[in-house]
DNA sequence: CTATACAGTACCAATTTAGTACTTTTAATG
DNA sequence: CATTAAAAGTACTAAATTGGTACTGTATAG
């Protein structure tokens, strides 16, 4: 149904709470109290991100978990790819490979693998910091096309330069058509 | 798990169908069989789809569907609006609302809101004519930002020209980061 | 008036997802 | 060194969603 799984979101629910006390461990039972959620639920979540190497663990007493990278350096997309066991792709033709049945030379297939990756651009561009600071816009917002992007956003590794000409989400409004309908 | 349904990529499979052949009144079971797939599951597609206006039906002998638009005027997010029964939002608080349990003052959900409307911009972006001719490089590749669009794209109504400089989903690549993985 | 084809409803089976329980391992501390 | 706090791992149950089918009804061409 074109959602994200429970599990997902809270993983972008608890990240989120983390980046606020930076270099802080947090336990799990901590987490769930703030969060509201149930212990084995942030539990099982925690670990998963943990194997995913989003978050680093800290066993034993007083132990916890704290995250493993800047909150400027952890996407949307990151935590989608560590939830969701299937990998990433809108449908499954497009997500793993010769499952299509027939027909129609599966130009559909070229199609959907373009979405997906504009999908899957749009899930890399808003970090777990940007869901944080409640001053600072959104990437999705902010006019990014203004050679400077947010201060945050320098000390990530590969920031490949040779795009720089287009790094605005919000300035990217492809050709809207017919019946435009609200989301 | 960020799929669509089985049913809305048949529908995508349909239509691009029919827009091949169009003008023509297409039989459920001819889909069927042209596709592979079974005559009752395909029946189903269409009778949404046709719910949704998206197809026209003529019932009794001789009966079938045709489109009722141009293939350049169906977008992928018409079919996922018309199949997935719940309302588009990748986040359940972000489609519907009031569902978000606490803390965080959920700037999250602002965030999620926004995520939403670029996937839905991109899922818009294509449409069921460019799923079906091979020849014509999808708007997602094609260089857009040129300031001529494909002509076909020229009837659709609401063309907002105050966007104008932007129309490339191609050229709106969003600042890549740390491990940028295969899609 | 019969054959064809769409319309609607309801149902069943299979998959996925969410959440829970229980056991093991690790580390801090008195 | 025993106790306690906390993560790691495994496995299972229950609920929700999805996909597919069956059946009954209605319209139309010939």
């Amino acid at each position: 149904m074109l959602r994200i799984s429970k599990l997902t979101d809270y993983g972008t629910l608890i990240l989120a709470h983390m980046a606020g006390l930076p270099g802080r461990l947090h336990s799990a039972a901590e987490l769930a109290e703030a969060l509201g959620l149930g212990l084995p639920t942030v539990s099982k979540v925690l670990k998963t991100l943990g194997r995913h190497a989003l978050v680093s663990s800290q066993r034993g007493a007083h132990g916890g978990y704290v995250l493993t990278r800047a909150a400027e350096q952890i996407t949307v997309a990151d935590i989608i790819d560590a939830l969701e066991d299937q990998p990433f792709g809108l449908t499954e033709c497009s997500a793993s490979a010769g499952v299509c049945s027939m027909e129609s030379d599966c130009r559909i297939r070229d199609n959907w693998l373009r979405i997906n990756t504009v999908v899957r651009q749009a899930l890399q561009s808003v970090t777990v910091a940007d869901m944080v600071h409640p001053d600072a816009p959104s990437p999705l917002a902010r006019g990014l096309v203004s050679n400077e992007p947010a201060s945050h956003r320098m000390h990530g590794p590969a920031r490949l330069g040779s795009r720089a000409a287009a790094t605005s989400l919000a300035a990217c409004i492809p050709t809207p058509r017919a019946d435009d309908q609200e989301i």
